[in-house]
DNA sequence: CCCGTTAATAGTAATGGTTTTCATTTCCAA
DNA sequence: TTGGAAATGAAAACCATTACTATTAACGGG
């Protein structure tokens, strides 16, 4: 990381840092608060907003991902290496699909329209094991 | 859509008609503000605020849906029937992709961690037509 | 057709996630 | 070690969206 930031002409600071290995050691997906609260004992006077601009250079630099899904704030994916994501509609876990996903799926749309596609988001909507059972078990009740 | 409003017990009201109208006569995955825009010239007192309850209404309804991109505020969709999406990244226009998808996607991930699928997004992201023809024109002066 | 009831609207304030601003602190090259 | 630039913390501003509230209008029953 030190590296990443040297090489990209930014220095390199303890917020940085911190933030980086939070996000490496999770495989959540949290958001910007989320990260915050994380790195609060580390870091009792960070703020807020230096989260959000950390994790925005970040994804400049290209070390993580930003994850935006309807009616929730971002969220940040320390793995930018591209893979798909499930988000359960019970509990909002979002869960990593490791799927490999067909090359050419957006080829037929690429000739006929001549749209160049540089890169492509997939992502599952459902219920993870847990809300899935606990439906099952309503659905049997009521 | 008189009809589709009735039978849901919602009362038919002129900027009802009007907004689905406007969304009707787009393929333009216009947002909130542009329908207002669309709708302001037929009905000059309509307030944005209006414009919102009625989509987040109509989305309810199923007769649209509501597509969230990246850095971007909320688009609507005419089409309620599932299909995908290529967002430019010169220009910000968004474009039906009518490709047809492997029903089959994401078995393997649902089967192997019991996530439950109830449905899928896929999204493709690049240059159309327009926008890559300019790259490759300032690609062979630059 | 004409009310009375009540849902829907216009106008505006509030909200919440995110970005910006700016004075202060920290990094780091010389 | 130090001066200058970059980054930070704290707070204000921003902007898309939602909530509030007094007023308007839809519509079922007379
Ligand atoms: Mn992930
Ligand atoms: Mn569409
Ligand atoms: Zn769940
Ligand atoms: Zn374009």
């Amino acid at each position: 990381m030190k590296e990443v930031l040297k090489r990209a002409g930014y220095r390199v600071t303890r917020q940085r840092l911190v933030i980086f290995e939070a996000l490496r050691g999770t495989t959540s997906h949290p958001t910007a608060e989320e990260i915050y609260n994380m790195v609060k004992s580390r870091l009792p006077n960070i703020s807020l907003g230096t989260v959000y601009r950390t994790l925005e250079l970040f994804e400049r630099l290209g070390v993580l991902q930003r994850l935006t899904f309807e009616g929730s704030p971002s969220r940040f994916d320390g793995n930018p290496k591209p893979h798909y994501h499930a988000i359960c509609l019970g509990c909002g876990r979002v869960l990593d699909a490791d799927e490999p996903v067909p090359e050419d799926i957006g080829r037929r749309f690429s000739e006929e329209t001549g749209f160049e596609i540089v890169g492509y988001k997939l992502e599952f909507y459902g219920y993870c094991k847990e809300c899935a059972s606990k439906r099952r078990e309503n659905e049997n009740k009521g």
